[in-house]
DNA sequence: GTCTATACCGCGATAGAC
DNA sequence: GTCTATCGCGGTATAGAC
C-alpha cells in the first residue's frame, strides 16, 4: 500500500489522491487500509519518507562516485531520468496541504536539506582540490544545481518534453565547467 | 471571477480549486458563473492565459531595461517575488488535469517558452556586445536561467524559508559573472 | 443575466459483523 | 485483520424560475 501511495503522490500529488484510489492500486480492502494506517494524511506520510530515502540513496550512488567534483555532479544531473513525471519530492511543495502540514512537509525539507548539503561538501572538495575556484561559494552553488534539477522537470513538463531539462542542464554544466580551471 | 481565479490557482491548483470556491471569492452567484463560463475549465483557461500575459509584462520590464546582459538578468532573477507562494505558472506543471489537456497546457507551454526565448536573445546580446565568451550556448543558458527560478521556488516552498530561492540566483549569478570577461 | 433547487458522484472516515 | 454498510460533506453541473 506504501508503494502505490508513493506512486500515486507522484502522479496526482496529495489532493489528487484519494484512499479508495490507493486501496484498488493495492488491491487492498477499506477495513484493510485503516486497520493499518489511521487515515491518509499518515499513509502518505510514510509513503513520502519511503521515498525521500530512497531518492537520497539514488542520489549517493553519483555523489559517491568516483571522478572530480564537476564529474560526479554532472554523473548526478544526467542521470537517467523520467524527465516528465516530474520529481516525486518536488511535486509535493506545490501541494497546500503538504506544505501547511508540518508531518507531511518534515520529509520533503530534510531531502532537500540533505541533497544542498552533500552537493556543497562536493563543490567543497572541487574547491580543496583546486578544481573550483577559491571564490566559490558552495552553499549558493549547490542550490543553483538543485534547483536547475527541480526547475529542469517544471519547464519540461509546462513544454511536454525533455528538451528543456536537457537544455538546462547542459547549460548548467557549461557554467560549471566555465568557472572550473 | 477570473481574477479570483487566477488567485485560487495559484494557491490551491486546478485540482484543489473548486467552482464553488470560486464564487465565493468573486461574491458572484452559480448561475451568474455557468451563463459566462462553460464550466471549471474554460474559467482556468482564461485565468490562466491572462496570468501568462500578466508574466510575460512584469518579465519585460526586467528584460527591456538598460545595462549589460547579467545586469538585465540579475534585475530579472532578483525582482522582488512572493518566493514562497511559489511561481503562478510553474505550479501548473504539477497538476495533471492541466498537463493532460492540451487547451489549459497551451498558455503554460507559451508562457514558459516565451520567457526561453527572451532569455536566449539577452545572452546572444551579451555574446555580441563580448561580455559573454563565444563558446556560451543561448538557448542553453535560457534554459539555465529559467530553470533556477522554478526551482528556486520548489526548494524555498520545501524549506519553509526564501534562503534556497535566494542562494540558487545568487549562485546562478556567480557562475554568470564567473564566465562573464 | 442571475437566482434557487436539485442531482449525482466521489471523498474521507466510522461502525460493526465476521 | 478484513469485509460490507453507512454517513456527512463537498465537488461539478443542470434545470427552471424570475
Amino acid at each position: 500500500m506504501i508503494r502505490s501511495t508513493q506512486e500515486l503522490l507522484w502522479e496526482r500529488g496529495y489532493v489528487g489522491t484519494s484512499p479508495k484510489a490507493i486501496q484498488l492500486a493495492a488491491e487492498a480492502g477499506q477495513g484493510s487500509m485503516y486497520h493499518h494506517f489511521s487515515g491518509k494524511a499518515e499513509l502518505a506520510r510514510a509513503a513520502i519518507e519511503r521515498s525521500g530515502a530512497e531518492l537520497r540513496a539514488a542520489a549517493e550512488e553519483q555523489f559517491a562516485g568516483s571522478g572530480t567534483a564537476t564529474e560526479r555532479i554532472t554523473n548526478y544531473l544526467e542521470r537517467d531520468r523520467e524527465v516528465l513525471k516530474g520529481c516525486r519530492m518536488g511535486r509535493l511543495t506545490a501541494d497546500p496541504d503538504v506544505i501547511a502540514d508540518p508531518v507531511l512537509r518534515a520529509p520533503v525539507a530534510e531531502t532537500f536539506a540533505w541533497i544542498r548539503t552533500r552537493l556543497a561538501e562536493i563543490v567543497a572538495e572541487g574547491k580543496e582540490s583546486g578544481e573550483y575556484p577559491a571564490g566559490l561559494d558552495p552553499d549558493r552553488t549547490a542550490a543553483t544545481i538543485a534547483a536547475v534539477l527541480q526547475g529542469g522537470y517544471v519547464l519540461a513538463r509546462a513544454d511536454g518534453s525533455d528538451e528543456p531539462f536537457e537544455l538546462a542542464v547542459a547549460g548548467l554544466v557549461d557554467l560549471l565547467e566555465g568557472v572550473a580551471s
